[in-house]
DNA sequence: CTGAAAGCGCTAACAT
DNA sequence: ATGTTAGCGCTTTCAG
C-alpha cells in the first residue's frame, strides 16, 4: 500500500538498502548481474526515490523560496519562468508564494521558508521595510532581491536601470518638439516609483527642460485606477502638458482609458505617452509613442546564476547590485521621425 | 554554525529533545517553568523547526504541485493566487512549474513531484495525452485538473462552462442584429477550444443562424499571432461576416491589431467582436461588444476545496466534475441596446 | 564488490 | 512531568 522504499527492493532484490542506493545514485562499484537485478527489482515495485529522505541527509532542498507582492504580475512571473528555465536543468523546485503587498505576511512566508529548509530565496519586498531579512537563519541562506530593493539593506540586488529608460523616454519626446512633459508616477517609497521620478528629474534638468510641480503626480500605488484618477487630475489643469512620462504599464493603462473616455479625437491627437513597460497588449496604448520593455528574462537569468554561484559558496563579490538595460520600443514616432538611439 | 536543532535546545535548557518536541508540539503535560526555559532556550539560539524532519516523520510535506503550460498566463495565475489563499492557512506551501507546453515536461515535472512527496497536485495539461497521469504512484496522490482536461481521463476536473459563455455571446451579437457570425479559435486537440467552437456551433443551429464552414477559423495554437493571421484570412474572404465570436484573449488581441492595421476608420466600425476573456486592457479591445470573463478566483477556491477534502480522506464524489459558469461583460453595446441577460 | 550500522532532525510510544 | 528509544528513508563510512 505505502509506497515501496529501498528496503523493499533490497528484499526483492536480495542485497541490502547499501546496494541499492549505490545503483541508485550510480556508484559504479556494483556488478552488473546485481545491478540488474535491482533495477528489475525497482520497475516491478514502481520505485520512486524519496527526496525528503535525502533532504534530511544532506541538509538542503533543491528548493528556492520565492515571494512577491502578487503572482498575477505578469512582470514578474516572466522572470520566475526564466529562473526556472535555468534553475530546474540543476534539479531546483520553485516554491512560489505571495506577500499579498503585506510586509506582515511577507514575514511570515520568510519564516516559513526558513522551516523549510529551502536553499535560497528570492524576493521582490512589499515594502520598504526590511529588517526581517537580518536574522541568523537569513543569514545562511542566499537572498537576492528583484526590482525593488529597501534603503541601506546590504544584500544581492538586480533590478531594471530606471534611470536609462527613463532618459531615453525624455530624449526621445524632446525630440519630436515637447518641451513641456509631466510625470505620472506612484508613491516613492516604492523603490522604482522612487528610481522613474528621479531618472525623469534628472532627465529634464539635463535636457534644460522646465519642471513644473503641478505637472507632477505621483501619489498611491501604479495602479489602473491611480491612473485613470491621476491623468484626470492633470487634464483638468488648465495649460497642462501635451506629453507625459508614465512610470509602468498599469498607470499608462489607467490613463489611456481615462483620456479615450474624457477627450475627443482632436484633443487625443493632441496628447503623447511615453512609459515604462512594453506588454503584450502595447499596440493598443494608442497614445504611447515611445515605450521601455523591461529585460525580464535576462533577470530571470541573472536571478537564477547569481543564486547559483552564491550556492557554489563563491561570495567574493557580495552584494553584488546588477542593473540591467532595458529595450527602447518606437511604438509610434511622431511624423516618421526616427528616434534618436544616443547614449 | 550549523542551524540548531531540538538537540542543541534541549542540551541548553537541561532537558530531553523530547520535552522540547513537546513545547514546540504545544502539548500541554510540560510544567511552566521548563516550558520557559525551553522557549527561552531556543529563543537565544534562534531555533527554527525543520519541516523536512517532520516531513520524513510524517509522510507527508504540507506542499501542493502545480504544472502550467507557461507561467505568465495571467489567468491561471489568478488562478493560482485564489489557490494560495485558501491553501496558505492550511499550512500548504505550492512548488510551482512549466510544463512550457510540452507533454515531455509535464511527465518529467510529475515524476520529481512524486519524489517530492507532494501532498497533492493540480495541473492544466498541456496535451492531449494522459497516460502519464495513471501510474502507480500518482494514484495515491490527490490530483485536480484544470481547465483543460483530457479525453476518458477519471479525475476531478474544474473548468469554467465555456459552452455556457459561447451561448450568451451569440444571443447577444444576434440581439445587435447580427445573422453571420464567424468564429475564431484555435487547435481542437485542446479542450478549451473543443468546446468553444462546438458551443459555438450548438448556438448558432439553436438560434437559428446559418453556419458557413469558410468563416469558421481553428487552426494552431491560440495565440496572438494566429489571431493576426486568421482574421487576415477572413479579411480578405469578400462577403465575410460583420461579427465574430472569438475563442480567447490573445487570438483577441491578435485581431484586434490587424484588424487596426488593415482596415479604414468607416470599415472598423462595420465590425464587431465578442469573444472569451475579460483582462485588465479589456477596454481598449475597441471591435469588443461583450466578453465573458473567467471565474478565475472562484475557480481557484473550488480546486483549493476539492483537495483539501481529497486530503482529509473524502473520496465519496470522485470523480468531481465542476463547470462554473463565467460572467458575462457587456462591453459596449450597440446602440444603447440593453444586453438581454436570459438564459 | 557488498553488507552492517550510524546518523540527518523530529515524533511518539513506552518507561519512569 | 520528563526521559529513553525506535524509526521515518536515505547515504556513507567502515569492514569484510
Amino acid at each position: 500500500m505505502a509506497s515501496p522504499t529501498i528496503k523493499d527492493v533490497a528484499k526483492s532484490a536480495n542485497v541490502s538498502i547499501a546496494t541499492v542506493s549505490r545503483v541508485l545514485n550510480h556508484s559504479n562499484t556494483v556488478k552488473i548481474p546485481t545491478q540488474k537485478r535491482v533495477l528489475e527489482a525497482m520497475d516491478i515495485l514502481g520505485y520512486n526515490r524519496n527526496e525528503v529522505a535525502r533532504s534530511l541527509k544532506f541538509r538542503h532542498t533543491k528548493t528556492i523560496g520565492i515571494i512577491a507582492p502578487e503572482l498575477s504580475n505578469i512582470f514578474f512571473m516572466e522572470v520566475v519562468e526564466a529562473m526556472e528555465r535555468c534553475l530546474a536543468p540543476h534539479g531546483y523546485s520553485l516554491i512560489i508564494t505571495s506577500s499579498n503587498d503585506s510586509v506582515e505576511e511577507e514575514k511570515r512566508k520568510l519564516q516559513i521558508f526558513i522551516e523549510r529548509n529551502v536553499d535560497g530565496i528570492v524576493v521582490m519586498p512589499a515594502g520598504a521595510e526590511g529588517q526581517h531579512f537580518l536574522t541568523k537563519a537569513l543569514s545562511k541562506i542566499p537572498l537576492v532581491m528583484v526590482d525593488r530593493c529597501i534603503e541601506g539593506l546590504k544584500v544581492d540586488f538586480i533590478e531594471t536601470d530606471s534611470r536609462y529608460g527613463v532618459h531615453q523616454m525624455i530624449i526621445a519626446l524632446k525630440h519630436e518638439g515637447h518641451k513641456r512633459i509631466g510625470y505620472i508616477g506612484g508613491d516613492l517609497s516604492i523603490h522604482t516609483a522612487h528610481e522613474r521620478l528621479f531618472g525623469y528629474l534628472a532627465a529634464m534638468k539635463e535636457q534644460g527642460l522646465p519642471v513644473e510641480n503641478r505637472f507632477v503626480y505621483h501619489q498611491d500605488a501604479m495602479t489602473q485606477a491611480s491612473g485613470r484618477y491621476l491623468i484626470k487630475q492633470v487634464l483638468q489643469e488648465i495649460d497642462c502638458p501635451d506629453a507625459f512620462f508614465i512610470a509602468n504599464d498599469s498607470l499608462h493603462l489607467g490613463a489611456t482609458i481615462q483620456a479615450i473616455e474624457m477627450l475627443s479625437a482632436s484633443q487625443l491627437d493632441q496628447l503623447v505617452f511615453a512609459s515604462f513597460d512594453y506588454l503584450s497588449y502595447a499596440p493598443l496604448l494608442k497614445l504611447c509613442h515611445y515605450a521601455v520593455a523591461q529585460p525580464s528574462d535576462m533577470i530571470g537569468e541573472e536571478v537564477a546564476n547569481l543564486l547559483l554561484e552564491r550556492l557554489s559558496g563563491n561570495w567574493n563579490d557580495y552584494p553584488k547590485h546588477i542593473m540591467l538595460r532595458p529595450e527602447i520600443k518606437v511604438v509610434r514616432a511622431n511624423g516618421g521621425v526616427p528616434y534618436p538611439m544616443s547614449n
